[in-house]
DNA sequence: GTCTCTAATGGACGATCGTCCATTTAATGT
DNA sequence: ACATTAAATGGACGATCGTCCATTAGAGAC
């Protein structure tokens, strides 16, 4: 964001200690995103998340200007971190088998780092509400650009070792993605009976249906 | 509900077109549902609902004692609605193929009957704030028991025909039904480019690499 | 008609909502 | 040390929230 180093800056120091409002704008999108995540986002209310962040009532209206634009950053930030965290967790090198490459990715998302109580009940805490929402609707969509062109690209690579048809690749890619949406809906239903491996394994097996001799285990 | 039938009603007549308690539980629940399907649930309050309805204020107290126990009352209206509706459409009788069967559900879950803009934007604004509200919890679940072994039944059938391991039944039930998940966030993210037949071929084409020879086109 | 009982009304109530701003506090420049 | 500027505070404000209840209206029973 902030384009100029400031020069006067000295050493590495973080500004001097107080006064940071970069860290308070960070400050109250995570308090926003804990408090959805506690008790949900019709009880979040500006003063509750003051009241969880620390700060005063006003900082809200002095950093976002209202509330609504609070719980846009926050849907921002929240989808930013998760697919920085998608890509930190998937991403082999272009030299791994395009096999490991997808089963990454469907391991990324089933892991705790992605999947947790905090994070399923954010996500679907913010698609609840996208259809009235348009601003947060921008950052509850499933099919981030680059993660879809990651997939597509790895079955493209499986695919075009056999002869099959052109919608396949596309196929995968939607059904792989589909799946794992419904992989999080069962966490959030039900974490007790939740398996992450048997659900890896799930999507695996439909693969492997998908693409003859391949995904085995 | 109503255990006696009162014997001195006459006819056949509706009570008497007036004073009808039933009709305006109704009512509400139908006015809950059309407000959070148009402005959302964070602004669904207990003056729009009643503005909606035509009811006066005190009527939801009356009722069902408060605003919560309306809500709860209306997910659980939807729900059973949606099952309802989704026998209606998918009970073909039992000489029916079991592949009919499966592709009958599927296809029965994504017609428009139920899968349309009222219904997705309710459906996930009841899951949205499920995780905080225990009493809506219990009808968001997408694992309806009868759903559930409908399929779970008809996978049994074809498996058997060829000796397959035990888990497959169990993984197509569970795939299928997150499959169908995942297209209706897909419906509710781009209802413009979504593609109810696209959707079903999909699945089918994903049950057919489970079940080699069947589910073809 | 009168009595009885319940459905239904609509406003009162305190609590809380989100917004906004006068004021205070802290850091920087001179 | 003083002036300047930005960050941060916390309470005032009107609007709206959900609940509750005194009251009115309507439909049998007698």
């Amino acid at each position: 964001m902030e384009s100029l180093n400031r020069v006067t800056e000295p050493k590495g120091r973080k500004r001097s200690s107080k006064r940071d409002p970069e860290a308070n704008r960070r400050l109250l999108i995570k308090a926003t995103l804990d408090t959805i995540a506690d008790i949900g986002v019709t009880d979040t209310s500006v003063s509750r998340i003051c009241e969880r962040s620390g700060l005063s009532r006003g900082m809200i209206h002095l950093h976002f200007g209202g509330k609504d634009n609070l719980l846009t950053a926050a849907a921002q930030h929240f989808s930013t971190e998760y697919y920085a965290e998608m890509d930190r967790l998937a991403d082999l090198g272009s030299d791994a088998s395009p096999e490991d490459r997808v089963m990454a990715v469907i391991e990324a998302d089933l892991s705790e780092a992605l999947l947790n109580p905090r994070s399923t009940k954010i996500w679907h805490a913010f698609r609840g509400i996208a259809s009235s929402h348009p601003g947060i609707a921008r950052y509850s969509s499933t099919q981030d650009p680059k993660l879809v062109e990651t997939l597509r690209r790895a079955f493209m690579e499986i695919a075009q070792q056999n002869g099959h048809d052109p919608n396949l690749v596309n196929d995968a890619t939607s059904g792989t993605l589909a799946l794992l949406e419904g992989m999080w809906v069962n966490y959030l239903t039900d974490m007790q009976i939740f398996s992450r491996r048997r659900s890896a394994e799930l999507i695996r097996r439909f693969l492997g249906g998908l693409f003859p001799g391949k995904f085995m285990l």
